[in-house]
DNA sequence: ACTGGCGGGACAACCCGTTTTT
DNA sequence: AAAAACGGGTTGTCCCGCCAGT
């Protein structure tokens, strides 16, 4: 990596939970700056303006969290297995995730500022990520004869990701991680109905 | 209602929905004066602050979309019948919904500059309202003999809610309708589930 | 007094501490009326602006020190004793004129804001009283004979004035009673030495 | 000079008249901005709130009167005719002294707003520092047998600027010039008193 | 008739994202 | 790449007019 593309990176690392935690209008360039050695001539040496930055940040903070969540699921295995362990997954992480300001997702599909901007379809690119992921593993399912035919595989990781995101939301906002494993059950048992 | 009193109202109606769109921070008090009528000094005269005035905006659509809500679910009848009507009504009113900027709930609990603030006290305050609407409901469904004894009222409740915001968000985030309908039918068929 | 002159005497008696310890664009109507129990309405119908308060207020004040300093003089008796009562009145009233926000005459004459105005004009006319009655104290001491006859009764009031106006400036300022003191022994000594 | 400090210089130097001759309330930050090609960014971006603006402009405005003042008066030479040059100094220099809007130790002192301030600290030491060069003046003198060594230096000091402040004020309010060469005229025959 | 207090809108201080200069 | 300047935007306050209710 470059020098410039270093300096870029850690811009991004120091403005990425800052965006998370405070949202795109919320967020000030001096907010990022402060306590991290930068200036506001390398900021915008390297980013155009603070919309393409908050885009950068989103795109971080996504791949972080989604590192995060997949590294602890099996690239192999039973589909429903997989499938269980994902959703744990976000139980398991959730202080973790919350301590980077929450699920980038939820927070930038709900931060009402960026209607119509680049950060919008980088959200909904990446949920579409999120459910081609897990219809991926249906359908593979599906083939082993793990996982009923029937079943439509983008309904399920839509409410699959539907669920995770509501339950996030709940635990964020009432303080209550027991939601987020009420869903993650629901979920399992979810998955249980469609096992053959 | 004294003139002051109504002022007061007028503002309120008129700064909510543009709270809803446009979250807190994104909001400033020159966006909700223009094309209101309305003048710093009248905001300032009925507000001590900002902060003030967006808590009331929640309140009011909050209870701006509650009555929607609840107004298409009869207030008596079978329990699960009124679940799965209470679940429809959020289908039959999303275009509405959407129009006033989505959920309050969802906008304003991940609004992320309220944090220990006043409001995201009276977002708690509205879930724990909202949850134990649909727990009395079931509770009454229960003993009446028409749900399962053996479920627990506080997590169907739960569960319920965050199908219905997690729909909610991937709905208007990827501008498809059909995600809430799917929740809405995986909740109709976990009322089945517990209907006796 | 009617009812209506009572309300205002009430408003000038509130405000005039105020303007006198915070200026006159230091003050605003609203720190006025707070604790008052006033209210806007009540102090634009008695007063046509926020200058004919001030003003008024500023003749209050000087009132009211008047009072409280030559209310120690003795009307009658020698001059010079008289003029050195005078000076000692100042120190003895020093508590509570600065209780009061010091001298208004030294206030108002360097609040620069009020150039040009009908407040300006109040305390050249306080000053000009203030050494009108020095003034005559000395002329009666020189038709007495108490007072050396070929002193120039204007300048020695100036004298007076200035050592008792600087002096209240050092004294508020550096907080040291002691020089308002040393002025009033340096006036002593100088009616001393126009003493016959 | 580097850039920076020569904006900030050029600002100070802008802004001192206005805060002498309005004080600090009086005094907007657009009021000095006008007709000065100064913007609210330079001035924001070099001084972090208008009072530490009004401060440096006080410092900037005492130390222009110290020299206006103190250049007049030779560095050597007999200690009372020194003083009498140092009296002498603020009549020649009247004019200019008002066109910047008066003394600035009596405008700053005076103007009530700043109570409780980092001004308030500047203006006592300023006067400290005009205390302490009399004082030192008198005390040579005395070690030099020009004063009589009886003579509390401090206390003449303190009469000193006492008679120059009243009269200054005195001389502003009623513009009578007049009133200043008056004290002046009383300092040096004080000054003669204590001649040895 | 009068006064309490709501409303008006200009303006306050200060901060913002961004461009220009060094 | 950094520093400084820019100027329009932010929330909030100001003084004051004016109307509603006693």
């Amino acid at each position: 990596m470059g020098r410039a593309k270093k300096t870029r990176e850690y811009i991004i690392a120091k403005a990425a939970p800052v965006f998370n935690r405070q949202g795109f209008s919320g967020t000030s360039i001096t907010d990022i700056l402060e306590g991290s050695g930068l200036t506001k001539g390398s900021v915008y040496g390297n980013f155009s303006s603070k919309e393409e930055l908050a885009a950068a940040a989103f795109e971080y903070n996504f791949k972080r969290i989604s590192t995060l969540i997949f590294s602890s699921v099996e690239r192999d295995g039973n589909a429903c297995d997989r499938l269980v362990a994902l959703a744990g997954s976000y139980g398991v992480n959730f202080d973790q995730v919350s301590e980077l300001g929450g699920c980038p997702i939820l927070n930038a599909a709900t931060d009402s500022d960026d209607m119509n901007s680049l950060i919008r379809e980088k959200v909904n690119r990446s949920i579409e990520l999120w459910k081609k992921t897990i219809v991926s593993i249906i359908r593979k399912g599906q083939e082993l004869g793990e996982i009923k035919a029937d079943i439509s595989a983008e309904d399920f990781a839509l409410l699959f990701i539907l669920n995770i995101e509501g339950a996030l939301m709940l635990a964020k906002t009432m303080d209550e991680k027991r939601h987020l494993e009420l869903a993650i059950s629901h979920i399992t048992s979810l998955v249980d109905g469609i096992r053959k």
